[in-house]
DNA sequence: TCTGGGGTCCTAGGACCC
DNA sequence: TCTGGGGTCCTAGGACCC
């Protein structure tokens, strides 16, 4: 039987582009769109590239002259998000499976489709003509191959590459997917440069050396399949809420309003999810920026007698392990909440000791869940969390453009 | 002055058990 | 001189991904 080939759609520049879509002025210039309170580019159009802003560089770390060029955006992922759903369901009408494998990124299979090649170019064009957004596609046997050949694709007229072994040579083992820097310059020092001489290396010393993750890209790269598409999400096994703020914070009332905000949006998304949490976990983080200073690095996680999703009860362990690690004297610049351990919110498991009052406790969550969800996140909330008030741990966000496409208020206007 | 957030998987080592 | 062997569970840390 012939098995089906893989592709891999991936959004060029993604979030860049999304930027472009609805703000023509910034096209054909160089967009930088920047991490969670302004730190770090986590994108950058073609031009932004060519000016040399990389990826993860610290904005304050990019020349003036350089930056004044650039057209800088703080992150907008709720404008990506929703962009990234409207070409899921171009693809979704396009190909027999599509599994979603980030935000920008989707593999689609083959199967039963006769012309590979014009199918890609097919789905290249519809995403750029309905959603405005410019894709590549790479085909291969293999995930690893179909992610290669995506690479490979980016900056080809087509924007659609079908990999074939002898491409491999002449295509870095940095950029195969699971080689990260320090695999490089491990396989580096070994003369293996390329994917193909990865391909070719001896796989028993390979194993052995650098353990089953990198035996499992070799058997890809050769064209054996050690992964198929996983068209169902895979339950998540913990969700964590973490964020570094806006400047440092030093007073536990602080500290705790931030850590409350993290646990309730931490369990909107697990009640979101339909899933319910059996541990709670906590870490705070001084500035590691800051060496001189007095560095705490704190982290302690809590069992839960049953699971829950109930807002109140993770608030109140979380608070408790914020008091217990909580010690004066340091300025913190981060914090995260991470509820662990997760189950399918259907399954009760019964406990001898406590009454079962369940049900009560998620119709009030259930409430507040559904007029947040109708009125805007934080319409009702909890008075721990310093509700509506303007907190001094906020993040920076200086650049934000419209919620184009998820509020009426910010609609584009045509005149 | 200014440095992201959310995940997964694997491995090694220690505690503990029979 | 001269230690048992093997299994599980937990935690911490590392590496990778987008």
């Amino acid at each position: 039987m012939q098995i089906p080939l893989l592709g891999l759609v991936d959004g060029n520049n993604f979030y860049a582009s999304c930027e472009r879509v609805f703000d023509p002025r910034v096209r054909g210039k160089p967009v930088i769109v920047l991490s969670n309170n302004d730190g770090c580019a986590i994108a950058r159009s073609q031009e932004a590239k060519a000016l040399g802003v990389r990826m993860g560089q610290p904005i304050h770390e990019v020349p003036n002259d350089i930056r004044k060029q650039c057209v800088i955006r703080s992150a907008n992922f709720a404008l990506y998000g929703d962009m990234s759903g409207r070409i899921v369901e171009v693809l979704r009408d396009l190909f027999p499976r599509v599994e979603v494998y980030s935000i920008d990124e989707s593999f689609v299979s083959f199967e039963g489709v006769r012309d590979p090649i014009d199918l890609a170019t097919e789905a290249r064009r519809r995403i750029l003509q309905w959603t405005g957004i410019p894709c590549c596609v790479g085909i291969g046997a293999t995930k690893t191959l179909a992610k290669a050949g995506n690479k490979m694709a980016k900056g080809t007229p087509q924007g659609v590459v079908h990999v074939e072994r002898a491409m491999l040579d002449a295509f870095s083992v940095e950029d195969v997917w699971g080689v990260g820097r320090k695999l490089t310059a491990r396989l580096g020092a070994e003369g293996i440069l390329t994917a193909g001489d990865l391909a070719r290396a001896d796989s028993e010393t390979l194993r052995a050396r650098y353990g089953v993750v990198l035996a499992r890209t070799q058997m890809e790269l050769n064209g054996q399949a050690c992964a198929d598409l996983e068209e169902v999400e895979p339950q998540r096994q913990e969700l964590v809420v973490s964020r570094s703020f806006g400047r440092e914070v030093t007073s536990l009332e602080d500290l705790s309003q931030a850590v409350a905000t993290f646990a309730i949006r931490a369990c909107e998304k697990l009640r979101a999810r339909s899933l319910k949490a059996n541990g709670v976990w906590l870490w705070l983080n001084t500035n590691p920026f800051k060496p001189g200073q007095p560095q705490y690095h704190p982290s302690r996680a809590f069992n839960l007698i049953r699971p829950t999703s109930d807002t109140r009860e993770v608030l109140f362990v979380a608070q408790g392990l914020l008091k217990a690690m909580h010690k004066q004297g340091y300025a913190y610049k981060k914090a995260g909440v991470g509820l662990l351990d997760l189950v399918d919110s259907d399954v009760v498991q019964g406990d001898l000791f406590s009454p079962q009052d369940a049900p009560r406790a998620s119709k009030s969550m259930e409430v507040m869940d559904s007029i947040n969800q109708r009125f805007g996140r934080g319409t009702l909330g909890m008075a721990s969390s310093g509700w509506k008030a303007k907190p001094a741990w906020g993040m920076r966000q200086e650049n934000l453009s419209p919620a184009y496409t998820q509020r009426w208020d910010q609609l584009m206007r045509v005149r």
